[in-house]
RNA sequence: UCUCGAGUCGUCUAAUGGCAGGACAGCGGCCUCUGAAGCCGUACGUGGAGGUUCGACUCCUCCCUCGAGAACCA
């Protein structure tokens, strides 16, 4: 991590910690990020890294990486792989304390036998109807299992022999002994143990019976001393299941489970179930999709670690369920890209521009800065000749008021380069426009002495210099801010059909093409672009990251 | 319906009995060889009703609204 630079606002967690240090409740922080393995992480992840390792990080404590691997049907060593990389790229480190709660399942049995010793754990015959209906509901108490009295010698023998594979899945499970008229529904006597016949990513088939999440948990956060164990809101009502289990095992120096609320963006789905489906149902490209809300559907967009990071710190950690505006992520982006990325040429929509009165075989090398928020980036040459592209937006016929840009008659400055003014306009049989003509003045050499300023600067790129390009523009993946709560819609019906444009016939000047992927520049007026892992130099493709703000679009949406 | 939790500008978040503040978004202006960035300015909020108090976003009561909870998921 960066160097003492912590600007990370404080909130009711840290709050809590500091309080537990200034006590001597604890003398050092422990937190750990306990994904499970069966997915790849998103944007509401980041937040709890963020704020699990910034924890860490800020009261000089340690925060650990744990898979909290307890169901072997649902979760598989890709997704192990791609959440090392992801929480290693948004600048984390948990240096040797990785770890599985899979490691741990010889002592979760062990204590489980110790919980069925204790009187507090049996095991149950009942099918999953019968403990269905056992359950009750919120608002009636369920009954006891007939299983529940059952005698600690039959319990415990029957507890190996599942463990053991005498039984088929279903057959048994181990519960915990506590209250079936309890409010809470988690308290009626819930699963510890179920039998599943499948082979773990990390166990092999070493076990037949796997712990459930709710007594894995508080226990792998004990084994491994964690102080809080910080997790969304929707474990609340767990809590008090997590205090039992740490209670009737009488164990000391116990961690605390503090819940904040998830994260929620606008125009995206956050769950991971729906992820899937955009992936496994081909709505998007795959995980890392630009359009994705995952870690690495960011990257490929361009978003920077610093960028997420910033954003984490900006929203805060709090109790109550929010909506962040996606348009705080966007901001971050460009804030971070303002200052980094290096300003180059590209036209997205060609319009060719004949200079007339530019001499036919020159080529100037024009000087330009590369970025103007950071001299120290230098500057480059970039070609200039009779021919050239510029934006087809920037030129109207028939243009609007306040349009500040090229229309018949004009004058505008090229970037870098000279006044132009545009004096005929080029149709084909059709009435397209193909062709502009134009006349330079060539006393407006750019850094030149003279003083003649127009209203409008645009971009270009040399005709005859400039390379293709593909540049991918993306949008928002919905049509509505909250795609997750329509009443009639489900999530998938309100995909935005135009969340990627494909632009294949762009020009970027030639300095670019040897940009490699991954990096990251700002096409001037147009946005921050990056180069896809996928560009090969036959086929150079860029994405959109963001777009520029921009005001004149603003303006004419206003006006019309 | 029951239990638990949460309600502060449009959005996110501070203020922990003592001036309701910040960020994003918005609006207006300045500047500009990026209609970007930057700079300046501006508007906008304590869910409701009572109560305690010199003083309430904060404490109490009732109400309202929203979220979570009945997987051999996490």
């Amino acid at each position: 991590m960066e160097e003492n630079t912590n600007t990370t606002p404080s909130n009711f967690i840290r709050d809590i910690i500091e309080d537990d240090l200034k006590t001597g409740k604890h003398a050092k922080i422990h937190t750990r990020f306990p994904p499970e393995p069966n997915g790849y992480l998103h944007i509401g992840h980041a937040k709890s890294i963020c704020l699990n390792f910034g924890i860490a990080r800020d009261y000089k404590g340690q925060c650990n990486l744990r898979f909290d691997d307890t169901n072997p049907t649902k979760e598989d060593v890709e997704y192990v792989d791609s959440i090392q990389e992801d929480v290693k790229w948004l600048g984390f480190d948990w240096e040797d304390r990785m770890y599985y709660a899979s490691d741990y399942f010889q002592k979760l049995y062990d204590f489980a036998v110790k919980m069925i010793k204790e009187g507090v754990a049996y095991v149950d015959n009942s099918t999953a109807e019968e403990m269905k209906n056992q359950k009750g509901t919120p608002t009636e108490p369920g009954t006891n299992s007939p299983c529940r009295e059952r005698s600690i010698e039959e319990s415990l023998d029957l507890f190996e022999r599942m463990k053991n594979g005498e039984f088929e899945e279903g057959a048994y499970t181990l519960r915990a002994k506590i209250d079936m008229a309890s409010p809470n529904m988690h308290m009626r006597d819930p699963l510890i143990y179920r039998i599943k016949k499948a082979t773990h990513h990390n166990t092999g088939d070493e076990w037949c019976i796997y712990p459930m999440y709710d007594y894995a948990h508080p226990l792998s956060d004990w084994f491994e001393g964690i102080t809080h164990s910080l997790c969304t809101l929707e474990f609340e009502i767990h809590r008090p299941l997590y205090d039992w289990f740490l209670d009737v095992l009488h164990l000391e120096n116990r961690p605390r489970q503090i819940e904040f609320a998830r994260l929620n963006l606008t125009y995206t789905v956050m769950s991971k179930r729906k992820l899937l489906e955009l992936v496994t149902e081909k709505y998007v490209s795959g995980w890392d999709d630009p359009r994705m809300p995952t870690i690495c559907g960011l990257r490929r967009r361009g978003y920077t670690p610093e960028s997420i990071r910033n954003f984490a710190d900006k929203i805060g950690v709090a109790k109550r369920d929010a909506m962040t505006d996606v348009a705080l992520l966007e901001h971050g982006i460009r804030e971070d890209l303002n200052k980094r990325a290096p300003r180059v040429m590209a036209v997205l929509n060609p319009l060719k521009v004949v200079i007339t009165n530019y001499p036919d075989d020159l080529t100037e090398e024009m000087e330009t800065i590369n970025n103007p928020e950071d001299p120290s980036m230098g500057s480059r040459k970039i070609p200039f000749c009779k021919e050239i592209y510029i934006e087809q937006d920037d030129f109207r016929e028939d243009p609007p008021k306040k349009f500040h840009r090229l229309y018949p008659g004009s004058e505008v400055r090229l970037k870098s380069a000279y006044i132009i003014k545009c004096n005929e306009v080029i149709k084909n049989d059709k009435g397209e426009i193909t062709e502009l003509h134009c006349t330079y003045d060539p006393e407006t050499k750019s850094g030149g002495s003279s003083t003649r300023s127009v209203k409008g600067t645009i971009h270009w790129v040399s005709a005859r210099h400039g390379k293709k390009a593909e540049v991918r523009l993306y949008d928002r993946l919905f049509v509505i801010e909250d795609p997750s709560s329509h009443e009639e819609l489900s999530f998938k019906e309100l995909l935005n059909p135009h969340s990627l444009d494909i632009n294949e016939n762009c020009f970027i000047e030639p300095e670019l093409a040897k940009a490699k992927a991954g990096d990251k520049f700002q096409f001037m007026r147009m946005g921050y672009f990056c180069v896809d892992p996928l560009s090969t130099d036959e086929k150079l493709v860029f994405n959109r990251t963001v777009g520029l703000r921009d005001s004149w679009a603003k303006l004419e949406k206003k006006d019309s």
